[in-house]
DNA sequence: GAGTGGTCTAGACCACTGT
DNA sequence: CAGTGGTCTAGACCACTCC
């Protein structure tokens, strides 16, 4: 290995890996680092932030370099989409006592805080492609945010878009008081006769912004998973498209894909 | 802003999202923005690694920092899944023309590369887990790299795995040299009698390793896609898992999910 | 060879944590 | 308060790119 840090990095990630240092073990000091390996502590320093885009480490101003425990994660399931459906149409009673969110994660309604806020806007050329419409079409944005009532942070950024012209026919949509709408956006899109066909998932990954990342609560060098659904209706229209930033490092996403029978 | 490093990489990002500095521009030296913004060049190198761990920037040893272009991204979709098993007891001929990574694609089977190699296991923990049967239990470990002509990075690194016992009846099976077998895996599968019922894929993202980001050629500060792919035989039982990591900023998932008409 | 980024030093001072 | 990591300086020398 020519460069120092990374002597230093693969000593300690070798450490890691074979358990000699375990899951919230304090490292030595940056100092004392230093003297072992005999360099100058902004080298260590250099080896401890290769370390930490890893995920292998996490810094702790004032406290310490730790060894990062794996982070536990939410589950997100694609059923959630045919059991929303399902219900839909059915009493509000039914609707208001679970969400998708709640059945995807088996927690209970009041264990989840919720924010919504409306915007009217008009596609630019990013939605307008994925709506199929031309640009400057009018739009309803939506923006949501949800987190668990014991942690500070949302556990995901969700920007919700629907088309004005569509869903004008009931005003109570247009309503950002009215939410959560006790049944999803499937529920509210009943109330204006539009049944889906079928759901669109487009999945990436890519580092936070730093809005993002603040947003979230994310530790650096973490990533985000960044999911853009579109539903599209049973006369193959693009009627809802939603992007959805979830960390990357506390969430999963689970499809299943059903197989006919030979 | 309190730090120094923070307001560079703040006053650079500006000029980027603004259009100022355009995809593919080369930013002014470490030495001049030194000298602009009246700091030493560690400072401004503070700055510009900001930059790159959010995807912005590009360092270039001896050229400079560039402003990065969106990457293309190659397209993985759930449909491959039915049409692979609508084939897999096609003819020879027909299975052999194409391929699922050329139908996700749209590419030639001649653009790709393709390197197999086998190994016989057991199953650890993660593995017995997975599959719900006792650690110990011997597996078909199975390495694919797969990549375009073209290109030198491969653009995925599966890990796949069967059960020993349950495809033992076909020798060819367990030949490697028998790769690329015509019609995938679940061709293989129909050879030992085996029809999958549905496959279910978990989708997390994370830092690439050392090993992954050097084999994939991952720039620094960008992210893996991590997809655990199982599959699950019309007798409820998992015949077959793979672990699939997928560079991050070239990769786009597509999932569908159908749904029942009311 | 000129210009660029990559590595490294040997300190300084500040901010945060826990006693 | 002592100990920790965070920021920053003002250089040095090396490695790479391009002319």
């Amino acid at each position: 290995m020519a460069v120092a840090y990374e002597r230093i990095a693969d000593t300690l990630r070798q450490s890691i890996r074979a358990g000699q240092l375990r899951p919230g073990d304090r490292l030595p000091s940056e100092a004392k680092l230093a003297e072992e390996f005999q360099r100058s502590v902004p080298t260590v320093r250099d080896a401890l932030r290769v370390l930490r885009d890893e995920g292998l480490i996490e810094k702790q101003h004032g406290r310490g370099n730790f060894v990062r425990r794996p982070r536990t994660t939410a589950v997100r399931t694609n059923l959630r989409h045919q059991w929303e459906k399902s219900r839909a149409r059915g009493p509000v009673a039914e609707r208001a006592r679970t969400g998708a969110t709640e059945h995807d994660t088996g927690l209970q309604v009041g264990d989840l805080v919720f924010h919504a806020s409306y915007r009217e806007i008009v596609a630019d050329e990013n939605l307008s492609e994925a709506f199929a419409l031309p640009a400057g079409t009018p739009l309803l944005e939506r923006s949501y945010r949800t987190r668990h009532t014991a942690e500070s942070a949302p556990f995901s950024l969700v920007t919700s878009y629907l088309v004005h012209g569509l869903i004008a026919a009931n005003p109570d949509l247009l309503d950002e008081t009215k939410e959560p709408w006790p049944g999803g956006s499937q529920s509210q899109l009943y109330t204006v006769g539009i049944e889906l066909d079928r759901i669109e998932e487009r999945v990436t990954a890519r580092p936070p912004t730093p809005e993002e990342a603040a947003e979230l609560e994310l530790p650096p060098g973490t990533s985000v998973l960044v999911l853009r659904k579109t539903s599209i209706d049973i006369k193959e229209r693009v009627v809802g498209v939603s992007d959805v930033i979830l960390p990357g490092d506390r969430t999963e996403i689970l499809f299943t894909t059903p197989l006919e029978r030979w």
